[in-house]
DNA sequence: GAGCACTGC
């Protein structure tokens, strides 16, 4: 059956004139960059006209950097082409794979072509890849990048085309063996664009959300009708600009005097963060009550990674011009519009040009052992189409030393092979295999690993009296031994009460977050039975339900014994990664000091310093001291799971260790000290040489932060402290700094 | 002076 309605919309699209010209070109190149803007139908079409005129393809792969994408457009697609959803046109995503074998357009998330990837390095079963949105750089699409490249030597008849919406893609053209470009032109509005007279980013500071608020509140009794979108860093900003603006609101009587009352009456506000629920995120698409106006608030920044630290830091950073630039096209999306730049156009001048892809800016250590899980043991010399750092990527390599994924001339060990199985962090990979394999507790541990592989899980509500109510009821789930027995406590209960999102909500936990841990601890198990990974569980056999009141408390607060489990099973399996995060308690304050820092590449930089950052335990784990749950100096040492920089370093999920359990495990620092992990690198002769400085280097550092510690504990004396505090602060300072381009 | 944007396997 033809349904002309469909065939007319097709035909319709900005991509459709050049429809033969595209199969023409796909015939003849076996590599080719598309350029289209969002709407020119790029996505749902050139997939169609490849299915319709190459019937000889059995199987056409298009990439997506988001799940909620791979659905939609397959379902798109399938309706336009008449077949049910999974048979000729199918999609895959983590935990959702609608294909048959009868499919021949897949449609997936880029991270499953990468995870087939690292099982079949030449994506045999594939015709034709299609890397779309290849604009958005995510740290996948460049792995893809320099895989599809290796692919394409190897198998010439492959077909690869890249989409993208940008048209600075030349890059990617000289990328790929200069390859012919495809513009396909679209259709814009204009977007006039207002800078302010002369703010600069950098002194905006603090004002930024009253700034937005006040300019809306301007655009609202000044221009014509329409709606507003304004960008801001986080979930409070948003929070604080939705409750101002609806005040200023309030206060306006909407007087026939100004001209464009007559049409807008009114403001509806929403604010949209990824961690509302979805209904709410929903309710933004509606129509504005008539004569009303909408604004939305919407969340943006960027996350980078500190070399220095190793560590994951959130901070607020500047956009770069091409950021600033697609924001601006929103307003011109369905209608021309307006932008208005809170900063001056000279600001905006000084802007970096592009935003730094992911790959430049993230943590390497599950890319780096995917890459030699293929047989990539040469990452440095790896073709990226913009290389990461090679500090991340050395660091990367020590960690996974570290994990004894690599051995010391940086090949992949049988260890490695096993923790690639997973789709985890590394260091959570190595503790569900240590939990299996060594430590009899991998039915717990895996919770656990699952836990603490999602978003956060804990609600704060802005409202005093509930955030009371919330800690309140926390304390249900508060474990001695610290936070990580505390996860498996909140996913038993979660569990024993059905599941259910009532509980939840009851209990102010995050409903979507604890259902993805159940997904993810389903499919983890899935993935250790396939790999005869076996699954035990280190429930105590003598366990029996007895309440002798505070008693049998008071004595569970003084030992790892949990009457129900083996704890401290479960806390050496994790100790086997965590070990690298292992902090001492200052003999006399409640802070913590990491115990080496030879991991990461601070040891390689600047100082032993870094390794006496003082370590703030979070408020929100069970073992800060205000929770009570478990004296101050009874805690000596613990591991940590991250750190977060807020205006301190906080330790997230903190769990009190033995450092017996850590002790052997230590040993690798020095062994890593002797290793040569990028051996395999074919680099010159200077720059090996420059390599054995570094490790000789780290050696002395391992050293010399060991004899720090040890300073720490027997000293302690008021300029000491002093000393401490100084250099924490100007770590801060130091770190805060890089982030702003602009100068003060 | 307390708190963290977004994806994804």
């Amino acid at each position: 059956m033809v349904n002309t309605k469909i065939i007319r919309q097709r035909e319709s699209l900005p991509v459709f004139p050049y429809r033969q010209e595209i199969i023409d070109a796909i015939k003849n190149e076996p590599l080719l960059v598309v350029i289209g803007e969002t709407g020119s139908g790029k996505t749902t079409q050139i997939p169609q006209y490849m299915l319709e005129s190459f019937p000889e393809f059995r199987l056409i792969g298009v990439t997506q950097p988001r799940r909620i994408a791979a659905i939609t457009v397959a379902n798109r697609v399938s309706e336009e082409h008449g077949c049910r959803l999974g048979e000729d046109i199918g999609y895959c995503i983590r935990f959702d794979d609608c294909t048959s074998p009868k499919t021949r357009l897949k449609y997936m998330t880029d991270g499953v072509l990468l995870r087939e990837a690292t099982i079949d390095s030449r994506l045999g079963h594939y015709d034709a890849i299609i890397v779309d949105e290849a604009h958005e750089r995510t740290l996948e699409t460049d792995v893809l990048f320099g895989l599809l490249k290796e692919t394409h030597r190897l198998r010439p008849e492959l077909k690869i085309l890249v989409m993208s919406a940008t048209l600075n893609v030349e890059k990617f053209s000289d990328f790929f063996n200069s390859c012919p470009i495809f513009v396909i032109p679209g259709r814009t509005h204009d977007v006039a664009i207002n800078h302010h007279r002369d703010a600069k980013i950098s002194s905006l500071k603090s004002t930024f959300v009253q700034r937005s608020v006040e300019t809306s509140l301007y655009i609202h009794t000044q221009e014509p009708p329409g709606d507003i979108l304004v960008f801001l860093t986080g979930q409070n900003e948003i929070e604080k600009a939705c409750r101002d603006l609806e005040d200023l609101d309030r206060n306006l009587n909407y007087k026939p005097d100004v001209k464009y009352y007559e049409d807008v009456k009114g403001l509806v506000i929403y604010p949209i963060y990824a961690t509302l629920e979805t209904m709410e995120q929903k309710a933004i698409f509606d129509d504005p009550p008539r004569y009303t106006r909408k604004v939305v608030f919407a969340t943006n920044v960027a996350q980078t990674y500190d070399p220095t630290t190793g560590m994951d830091a959130l901070l607020v950073v500047p956009i770069s011009q091409a950021a600033a630039t697609q924001r601006a096209g929103r307003a011109g999306r369905t209608a021309s519009g307006q932008a208005f730049r809170l900063y001056s156009r000279e600001s905006y001048e000084q802007l970096e040009p592009d935003t730094v892809p992911e790959i430049q800016r993230s943590s390497l250590l599950g890319t780096v052992l995917s890459l030699k899980k293929m047989g990539i043991n040469d990452i440095i010399n790896f073709e990226f189409i913009d290389p990461p750092d090679p500090a991340m990527v050395k660091n990367a390599l020590k960690q996974l030393f570290l994990l004894e994924a690599i051995d010391d001339t940086g090949k992949l060990t049988a260890m490695g092979n096993e923790m690639s199985i997973f789709p985890l962090s590394p260091f959570l990979s190595r503790v569900l295999i240590a939990s299996a394999r060594q430590y009899e507790c991998s039915r717990e541990v895996l919770i656990i690993v699952a836990m603490l592989s999602v978003e956060e899980i804990f609600i704060s509500p802005r409202n005093a009296e509930k955030q009371m109510d919330a800690d309140e009821k926390r304390k249900e789930f508060y474990h001695p031994s610290g936070d990580h027995m505390m996860l498996l406590n909140i996913f038993e209960k979660f569990r024993d009460n059905g599941y259910s999102r009532d509980w939840c909500r009851d209990k102010y936990f995050n409903y979507r977050a604890l259902s993805m841990a159940k997904s993810i601890r389903d499919q983890l198990k899935e993935l250790m039975e396939k790999h005869d990974l076996p699954l035990v569980s280190c429930r105590l056999k003598n366990y029996q339900v007895k309440d002798d009141g505070g008693r049998q408390r008071k004595k569970r607060r003084n030992s790892y014994q949990d009457v129900k489990y083996n704890v401290e099973k479960m806390l050496e399996s994790f100790s086997t990664s965590y070990y690298i995060n292992l902090a001492k308690r200052h003999p006399h304050r409640p802070v913590f000091y990491h115990y080496a820092s030879a991991t990461g590449p601070g040891s390689e930089s600047i100082d032993s310093n870094s390794s006496l950052l003082a370590l703030h335990i979070s408020p929100t784990s069970a073992l800060h001291p205000d929770n009570k749950v478990v004296r101050v100096d009874d805690l000596d040492w613990v591991t940590y799971h991250s750190v977060l920089y807020t205006n301190k370093a906080l330790m997230k999920v903190v769990s009190k260790v033995k450092l017996e359990w850590v002790q052997e495990r230590l040993g690798l620092f020095k062994k890593l000290a002797a290793a040569n992990l990028d051996a395999s690198c074919s680099k010159s002769k200077s720059e090996n040489n420059m390599q054995d400085d570094t490790n000789d280097d780290n050696d002395n550092k391992v050293n010399s932060t060991m004899v720090d510690v040890q300073e720490v504990k027997n000293q302690d004396d008021e300029k000491k402290r002093k000393r401490l505090e100084v250099i924490e602060a100007a770590r801060q300072r130091a770190l805060a700094r890089k982030s702003i381009t602009d100068q003060d």
